[in-house]
DNA sequence: GCCAACGTTGGC
DNA sequence: GCCAACGTTGGC
């Protein structure tokens, strides 16, 4: 069971608009880079992810979950991109920051912290469990 | 709003 | 196959 982190830019898709989806879910369209593609291809039914706030609030706002497995980007006209649909599962109590992160010596190594730029990142399974506890979430 | 870091493109 | 030029992302 692998985990992982979903970036947006709130005003281009937030967590409330993902919230709204329900149970159905959402494409996670518009993804133009081969390695975020490649995290999204490994992704198994079911898998969580964190639900991360960038460029504005640069905070970890909820936990996802993978509702489809890698099909074609229904808003590519180019067949290399291919995306996952998700769904929320919960919002954090308390959202955890990307200054929280830098600052726990335990998350030196995440990639949120080391890799600005990657907008699908995996996350390993004690990152998740410091990241919950940062935001006195339920991880499971 | 600025700019560093990174990824991609395309000429050679 | 190299690398300069360019475009984009995202923290600050």
């Amino acid at each position: 069971m692998a985990y992982w982190l979903f970036k947006s830019e709130a005003e281009v898709w937030s967590w409330d608009q993902q919230v709204a989806k329900g149970e159905t879910g959402e494409e996670w369209d518009g993804v133009r880079n081969y390695q975020a593609r490649n995290n999204m291809r490994s992704m198994k039914l079911g898998e969580r992810g964190f639900f991360y706030h960038s460029r504005k609030e640069t905070e970890i706002v909820g936990i996802v979950e993978v509702c489809a497995e890698a099909h074609p980007d229904s808003k590519a006209n180019d067949p290399r991109w291919e995306c996952v649909d998700i769904k929320a599962v919960r919002p954090f109590k308390t959202p955890v920051t990307l200054a929280m992160c830098k600052e726990d010596a335990r998350l030196k190594d995440m990639v949120l912290v080391n890799n600005s730029r990657l907008s699908v990142q995996p996350v390993t399974d004690e990152e998740w469990k410091i990241v919950c506890e940062l935001g006195e979430t339920d991880p499971s």
